[in-house]
DNA sequence: GCCAACGTTGGC
DNA sequence: GCCAACGTTGGC
């Protein structure tokens, strides 16, 4: 089981979006990005992650499941770019914001906090314990 | 709205 | 294959 990073920008795909897909999930694309593309590609089905809104909110609202593994995005033709879908499991009853994040010398070698650009990180098993912990969130 | 960081493109 | 120019992302 590996936990994982999704960022999104709530104007472009919010949580309540997500959430509305219910069990069917939806595609995580638009992703042109290789290191991203890398990280999705090792991506196994039921793997967890934390769903990251960047820009206005700056922080973890929900957790999400990897429901389909890394297939071609139906949003381009080009071959290089690949995606995966995810379901929303459940929001943070206390979101987690990047303040909180950085404010946590524990969480200080995060992805999210030294590379805010990468727009889908893998997060370590620690990192995902404490963050759960931090938002209230008991699985 | 600005700007730093980073990735990508394209000329040589 | 290098590197300058450019575009995009995302925190502030």
């Amino acid at each position: 089981m590996a936990y994982w990073l999704f960022k999104s920008e709530a104007s472009t795909w919010s949580w309540e979006q997500q959430v509305a897909k219910g069990e069917a999930g939806e595609e995580w694309d638009g992703v042109r990005n290789y290191q991203a593309r890398n990280m999705m590609r090792q991506m196994k089905l039921g793997d967890l992650g934390f769903f990251y809104l960047s820009q206005k909110d700056k922080k973890i609202v929900g957790i999400v499941k990897v429901c389909a593994e890394a297939h071609p995005d139906s949003t381009t033709d080009d071959p290089r770019w690949e995606c995966v879908d995810i379901k929303a499991v459940a929001p943070l009853p206390r979101p987690v914001t990047l303040e909180m994040c950085k404010a946590e010398p524990r969480l200080a070698d995060m992805v999210l906090v030294n590379n805010t650009r990468l727009s889908v990180q893998p997060v370590t098993e620690a990192e995902w314990a404490l963050i759960c912990e931090m938002g209230g969130y008991s699985g």
